[in-house]
DNA sequence: TGTTAGCACTCCTAATCAACGAGTGCTAAT
DNA sequence: ATTAGCACTCGTTGATTAGGAGTGCTAACA
């Protein structure tokens, strides 16, 4: 059953209302709107109709209407007039860029505050995946006999470090010779690969070169293949306490300890492959997100997906503001990156 | 004027009783608590002596007493007594150093977990300041023909890096002579004195090997120069909201916002120097940690202070309890550190 | 046939009030 | 010095009330 143009009308101006003011709308309301020249028992007998449809509740049996998730779902899809920014939040989203960026994670931890701030929702910033980059050097530096810290750089200029144990009476020379054959063979490598090339490729050349080669080889293998995470960064996570629709401590203990488990989020996030994906309510499978939603966008290098960046707020949440935001810096993280990444 | 040993006793009593159950205590609760042979009415005494002291308080004129700051301040200092841990507690401890540890901050990092999951606290911890220690290696490794990334190994395995933007048309084989060189000249040297160093007394060696490396070092310098903030680590941030005292929302976003700006939480925590400092509500310098009781202690490596360990928890915390673990996690983690940093 | 005025009804909210009880301070007796 | 007794205070709880915003339905209207 398709909604005639009236009902969308008033559909849409329920939902915006409903997500300024977080009051339930009710006809009265509306019929003083303008753009709507009807009478209050007109939109009465709409409203009826929409809540029929399942587009809008009732919070008890006399209360106003406010949208359900299907009604959020609706507007998202065929309601969000793109809402244009204006020039104050241009130049603020500007200034993430504006002095000279070398650094990654700086750019990534700055563009989520400035998000957090411009919304008051927070902010989640997924890094990139780290394992697939390729290896551009890799160092190992003794920091005493028994103990030495390897260096990974990649192509990204990203930089890993582990520690790990010497075997006992390596002899320095042996190390250099070493971390010369495996930069030569395993440059440009994606991190996650490391592991196997080794054991496959590099374990039977360094046999013929360096004595007792097992133990060191076998010990700088094992500290590479540690899983390398993403990088999470948040901002504005307090920026929840201020929505009304959380005055019950216990739900936002409940969304704030969900928050934390880093594994968690970093899934959530994650799924988004490209392009914006809006996920409202029970969409996020888990209670605790009942009345949240999350906006995510995606931002890459060149064609190579890099990272996500995500808006987590409530239902209620200015759909559009949020959307343009995040369009505008994900597309502005991408052109940054590709140039950073492929010149 | 002295408190009697009743006094005493009923102070303790208060304080004791009012940790546990938040709730104000009254003269006939107080009266049937096993070791109290008096009266309601003697302790109703007693109360108002302990009252006009300033010791205890009423939350209103008919209600039982709360302990008043200056009553925490006195059960701390002299009612306090050690509290055994219980042998879960201990293993629970033991847990962090149970994996062979090479791997500064996830030593850390875990300790502030544990630690908020025993107490039901925030925990905060407060790395070691890297700019004292001292440089082991420094690498430049370039990323292309216009960037290079300059890593810096200290003597403690730590890693900086920093990506820098190389001038243009410079010579590989330059750069490499240019490593040589600092490094002769520099390992040893703090992190902090780096800036000075280089150009006090490397430039002039510099200038007789190098082509053009006055720009080149100077870029290396002012890369250098970058302030290395002490890394500061959070767990159980969401405690705080099943704290009684915070109920009201906007108290816990007011703390929650403080506690996210980090140069604010590193100055109230780094202001210890050793041992173990309680600091009590008002005793924080700050109208939001108003019901807040922040408890810090010291960690080193041999006699030098690495960093800070902290807890904050309501005013009505468990000093005894959280003093008991602090001692033994800061006295674990120094004794740990001593081992790594000075073999 | 679509629109609207009118009206009874529902239910939330805020205010008022009384009953209760935990706790106090004070006084007088022990 | 201690304590029993008592009047008093004040927060909490529950019931009651009034007001208002909003609804659904019916009947009249264009």
């Amino acid at each position: 059953m398709l909604l005639t143009d009236r009902q969308l009308l008033i559909l849409q101006i329920i939902v915006d209302d409903f997500i300024r003011s977080a009051q339930p709308v009710g006809s009265r309301t509306l019929s003083k709107k303008e753009g709507i020249s009807l009478s209050s028992a007109t939109i009465r007998n709409e409203m009826a109709d929409l809540e029929e449809m399942g587009y809008i509740e009732k919070t008890h049996t006399s209360s106003g209407r406010v949208p359900s998730e299907k009604g959020y779902r609706y507007y998202v899809d065929h309601l969000l007039s793109p809402q244009a920014l204006n020039q104050q939040d241009i130049s603020v989203i500007q200034s993430i860029f504006a002095e000279k960026i070398f650094e990654f994670e700086k750019v990534i931890q700055k563009s989520a505050k400035i998000l957090s701030e411009l919304t008051n929702y927070t902010s989640i910033v997924l890094g990139p995946a780290v394992s697939v980059n390729k290896l551009k050097r890799l160092q190992i530096i003794p920091l005493n006999k028994e103990t030495a810290v390897a260096i990974l750089v990649t192509d990204t200029g990203h930089v890993e470090n582990r520690t790990f144990p010497l075997p006992v009476s390596v002899d320095p020379s042996d190390i250099e010779k070493m971390v010369n054959i495996l930069n030569e063979r395993l440059t440009g490598v994606p991190l996650e690969d490391l592991h196997n090339k080794i054991y496959k490729e590099v374990a039977t050349l360094l046999k013929q070169h360096i004595n007792n080669y097992d133990l060191m080889l076998h010990q700088i293998a094992e500290t590479l293949k540690m899983p390398i995470h993403e990088k999470l960064f948040f901002a504005g996570k307090a920026n929840m306490l201020s929505q009304p629709e959380f005055n019950d401590i216990t739900k936002i203990r409940n969304l704030l300890t969900m928050i934390d488990q880093e594994e968690w989020i970093t899934n959530l996030i994650r799924s988004n492959t490209a392009g914006i994906s809006v996920k409202i309510g029970s969409e996020n499978q888990d209670r605790v997100m009942d009345n949240c939603s999350l906006i995510t966008a995606t931002y890459s290098a060149g064609s190579e997906k890099l990272g996500s960046i995500a808006i987590l707020g409530p239902t209620r949440m200015e759909y559009s503001r949020v959307i343009s935001l995040l369009k505008i810096i994900s597309r502005d993280l991408t052109e940054v990156f590709t140039k950073l990444y492929q010149e």
